[in-house]
DNA sequence: TTTCGTGCAAAGGTTTTGCACCGCA
DNA sequence: TGCGGTGCAAAACCTTTGCACGAAA
């Protein structure tokens, strides 16, 4: 499914809850969209997309961001860095990624496998508790930026 | 091991990296270890401190707090509320409890099994990543809170 | 016209920082 | 004296809110 796909798809949601695509939505599910694996700040949303819309206000961007989140299509995750970030929850990833964060490079890689099945089992029959969405984050270290390389292997960014 | 000990085992901790257990910090302990459980932020952390030496200033407990968090003797954690709560990791709770947070009641609980010791193995040889901390949060209804009982299994606390 | 969405500026809430002071080596 | 630690107030910071305006049904 393409961005345009996507934006198609979300813009039924909206409408759906009685809430119009407006090109400040648009563009800010655009820049979501294009950027999926890089957990964007609200501040980083905004100077993204003020380069194809400069007149966009702040507010605006928080008001889209929170209204992404009330229909389930992003995420706010927190991550300790004092700023809320935002997931996209597109295509099935429902409650299903997982974060791996390097102390080394602070590359924050999102991986896909769905390992929790069975704990949620557990925690539904040990604890009496029906879980309807997780998370799941991994601190420490990718063995090449351990190994002192120049480089992480993920992002490429030069390792301290 | 009881608060005494511990706190003279933290004492030993603040010591070696030349650091001094002023009054301030040691009721600051206190409260956190006598409210384990409980995941107060630092608003809370002062007005309980604030009971037994009223003489103290917010800005202390957030230096006090943040002394801990760099000798790892508290984790800052954030849970979507707006604001950093602390966890205790004493005693061997190192990187092993999860949290189950209700969303009917707000009941947040701590669980200790350590579940993730063969996904660490499975991060590590998939992704090349070595784990030295992780955090893990379910999110959902206790059974009794979705039954419409009038209280929280757990916390006692009315379900509206 | 009515409603929803926007931009701007102001307010709100949490956390950090500057600075003078204090106690202890 | 020197230094770490403190209290207070101010600042910084992220986020939300009030309000008037504008566009679309």
């Amino acid at each position: 499914m393409n961005i345009v796909e996507q934006i198609d798809k979300i813009n039924m949601q909206l409408t759906v809850k009685g809430y119009k695509l407006t090109p400040q939505r648009e563009i800010t599910l655009k820049v979501l969209l294009e950027n999926e694996r890089d957990h964007l700040s609200a501040e980083e949303v905004y100077m993204l997309v003020k380069q194809e819309f400069p007149e966009i206000g702040l507010a605006t961007v928080y008001r889209t961001l929170e209204l992404l989140a009330e229909l389930q299509i992003v995420q706010k995750m927190n991550f300790g860095d004092g700023v809320a970030r935002f997931d996209l929850r597109m295509e099935g990833h429902d409650h299903m990624h997982h974060h791996l964060i390097c102390k080394v490079c602070g590359a924050l890689e999102e991986i896909q496998d769905d390992w929790l099945l069975d704990l949620e089992q557990r925690v539904a029959t040990e604890y009496g508790f029906q879980v309807t969405d997780h998370r799941l984050d991994f601190t420490g270290v990718y063995h090449t930026c351990k190994n002192n390389s120049k480089q992480c292997k993920r992002t490429g960014k030069a390792v301290s």
